[in-house]
DNA sequence: ACAAAAGTGTTGGAGGTACACCCATGT
DNA sequence: ACATGGGTGTACCTCCAACACTTTTGT
């Protein structure tokens, strides 16, 4: 018996980004709904001190009202010509510079009184970015990464938002290859792991792992190994094709 | 290794309801987005002919372009002072006049051609209503219940939509006790796996369904037992307490 | 030679499927 | 008494966690 993917019931702030245009905090007509995107982005990167891969996730500060100068998730509202993946990319694009390797829709958080005065529902992704590349990700002022299990007090109810994205990034781990996007062409089984392992945050048996990746068919292996350990060289592994299938391409073709 | 849950990239219609107020066919003014909200609606009635339970979906008829005359999801526009989930309600109360024993939000659909000339937003739940109440549902012609498995071409991406949420109550069914939303106050486990074979499509080990539920804790036994069958008579039993928690419940607290 | 991580083998427990079998009621 | 589904027992199989053990490199 797994957990249940209900997401939450929030009953807090909205999602206007910090890099919006207008100067207005509050909507001028009161009787519409705004749309909103945001994206929660993933990526691995060393712990200052110890060197160790942890979680970490990018905010931006707001720089208008409601709730100037906390942080929040980047974000923008929805451009009449532009689908809901788009935006999302696009408020990827706007705070880190990177292109993510992986991006799927969070949720829809839209109760009444999530933003102080206007009406707004924000369509949520989450994403994930490649390891090498986040390390040279652009920060500024405005824009800042975090780890992931030290979070600030955010604007909106853009906590909870992050809560819920993280539950799903770990629950996802476990029956897909999503982590695989942290990771580069190719890759060890040992940096594979560390992906696990920096996500879960826990430990895991290096033998047993290694039998559950192989029976999973997710990865397969070349015929290189890394070499500069001081040890004995591993194998390099790549990515499997795409086993990856959503619902409709179950039940749609041929069983 | 169980399949990924990726929604479809839909490349179709819109959401708006058969019964919308308004009688223009697209939006006023192009650079807005509308947001609406639709419901896909399960519940378990006897197939006409063979008396057998199997899932049913009502359906509404376009009264209006785009795509007059066709069915497709109930749903509206969202109100400005009403949350996602109420709107899917309303939608929900509208057509079968019935309470939902379960809903969750579904996905939001927003790829920009869904609707032929508006840009239409839709976030879409879906909903479980009681079995005994949706034999009393109301019919009309206008409103109509079609068998999950034989649904007719539906306005706009609906096809996909409820395909989608097809899939998601089989894969949730696995892992909670939704199935007890189509049940009443007390049941037989063979009414609970009665529900479960309606849904999955497939007949299951009595004996061993009976342990898998005793072992996921979701059911307690009464003492009454069902009399009337021309047979030994079973145990009926009662929906668990709240085991089924949300992400939040998880982590939130100490582990 | 030795440290260190790669990679293999082995065992035991948990859980799930198939199926034989007994139990209690209405007719 | 007997048909019918309720309910129990059990053997087997697969998957997974734990951990001992062997292999291959750099120093």
């Amino acid at each position: 018996m797994t957990p249940a993917s209900q997401p939450p019931r929030t009953r807090e702030g909205s999602v206007l980004e910090a890099s919006r245009s207008d100067d207005r905090g509050y909507q001028s007509d009161p009787t519409t709904v705004s749309l909103a995107v945001s994206t929660v982005i993933f990526a691995l990167r060393p712990r200052p001190k110890t060197g160790l891969m942890t979680l970490w996730i990018p905010l931006v500060r707001r720089i208008r009202q409601p709730h100037k100068g906390l942080w929040a998730l980047p974000g923008g509202p929805l451009g009449a010509e532009e689908d809901l993946a788009e935006a999302a990319r696009r408020a990827l694009r706007d705070t880190t510079a990177l292109t993510p390797k992986y991006l799927e829709q969070l949720y829809a958080f839209g109760t009444v009184d999530r933003s102080p005065r206007d009406r707004v529902v924000s369509i949520v992704y989450w994403a994930l970015v490649e390891s090498a590349e986040a390390s040279a990700a652009s920060e500024s002022d405005n824009v800042q990464w975090f780890e992931a299990d030290s979070i600030p007090t955010l604007a909106f109810d853009h906590n909870t938002i992050v809560e819920y994205a993280l539950w799903r990034l770990r629950t996802k781990l476990e029956y897909t290859r999503i982590a695989h996007a942290f990771l580069g062409e190719t890759f060890t089984l040992a940096q594979l792991r560390e992906v696990h392992e920096a996500v879960l945050g826990k430990e895991l048996d290096p033998a047993n792992f290694r039998r559950t990746i192989e029976a999973s068919n997710t990865v397969v292996p070349t015929e290189s190994r890394l070499a500069g350990t001081r040890h004995r060289p591993p194998r390099l592994y790549r990515s499997a094709e795409k086993p990856d299938r959503g619902p409709f391409t179950h039940h749609g073709g041929p069983h």
